[in-house]
DNA sequence: AAGCTCATTGACTGACGGGTCAATCCGCCG
DNA sequence: CGGCGGATTGACCCGTCAGTCAATGAGCTT
């Protein structure tokens, strides 16, 4: 009768999210192993039973995430709505998952893909997929006439995730006011600003 | 006959320029105090005659030339110009400023714009002022009917920072290919993508 | 009930590197 | 010449963790 060992409670999840929210409060270098382990109410050396390495707590968090925003935008990709509508679609849910976890997304954006030389350096690769699938979608839209050509993708794409990210670190911050209004807001300036540009 | 004391060689910039080099080579956390000090020439301790602290070179060296672009700035804005023009002067003086000295700016975008977390804490209000500034150029073209009102002026600086950012950090890394020619293109299709939009 | 497996504990170790400081060097001035 | 002050040196101190490991305990299996 295979019991699942793992029946009562999930330490190894409550060190990952004992992890997220020490991250965010006290920064991935700052913070002491033993500071995720207080936080998750677990001894010291558990953390090590689940993980080989600091790094590696933070390397889970990231991958799990940013997993789901790869399948999220090829699905969006899917759909057979306007590519303008795609982007709005891709930028909606990462400030969605902003607004669900703020400290998880913080801890992804600060401390893995805005430090790509620490630790990005481990995950270009993956976050280079993102700007790909992105870049996909611009260029079928280019050469469906939905946008100019005259713009390379790749710049469209560094443009519009720049964009993204730099609203985020905003909010992160505190140099940007955040609301659900603020929220609702950014999805669409966002989207409009790179496709309709600031021109008059 | 006042013999300015510093005639030979200026120590205190042999460090800085080692310095830049060995934390574009390293990046600043991995590297030791003794890494500038050997690739300077110097002796250790002498990193601690001219300067507080490890953060404190690294400081030094941001202030130093984050005040250069913050007077690019504020020139480029007396200037009678449309504001399009403007900003491309604005992303023309980053781009040539990477081109000048690419060591320094990554350290300066790496090591302190985007690790906001670690170091740009200290300097959120210096990064601020850039954003601010260049607000005031958006600004003034809504209110002078160049630019459209529609999308708030603090939005527009996110998109056009992030997407210079997002362009310089593509060089760091090696997603964006690099040449003269390349950073020609760049000034062009960042702020023709800000200002004309990617809608065809 | 005995013994096995594996989660769990937390004291301990060892490396690492920032910062200190006592000593030395050197140009200048009286 | 003698001695002052600032530049320069680099060995050393010392705190800080990341990671280890031997011991304990809880439940399952036979």
């Amino acid at each position: 009768m295979a019991v699942p060992r793992q029946a009562p409670v999930d330490k190894r999840r409550i060190i990952l999210d004992a992890a997220v929210r020490v991250f965010a409060r006290e920064g991935f270098h700052s913070c002491r192993v033993s500071d995720i382990a207080n936080e998750a109410g677990v001894a010291y050396g558990l953390v090590y039973h689940y993980f080989k390495s600091k790094d590696q707590v933070l390397d889970t968090l990231f991958l799990e995430r940013w997993d789901v925003l790869l399948d999220a935008i090829r699905e969006t990709d899917r759909q057979r709505i306007p590519a303008e509508d795609k982007l709005t679609a891709i930028a909606g849910f990462i400030i969605e998952s902003y607004r669900h976890d703020p400290d998880l997304m913080k801890v992804i954006i600060v401390e893995v893909t805005r430090a790509a030389n620490t630790f990005g350096a481990t995950h270009i690769g993956k976050i280079g997929e993102a700007y790909e699938l992105i870049r996909g979608v611009v260029e079928k839209a280019q050469n469906a006439g939905e946008f100019r050509s005259e713009i390379p993708s790749e710049f469209a794409v560094m443009a519009f995730y720049g964009a993204i990210e730099q609203v985020l670190t905003g909010w992160i911050f505190g140099l940007l006011p955040e609301s659900d209004e603020e929220y609702e807001l950014a999805k669409a300036h966002i989207v409009r600003t790179i496709c309709g540009g600031l021109g008059a």
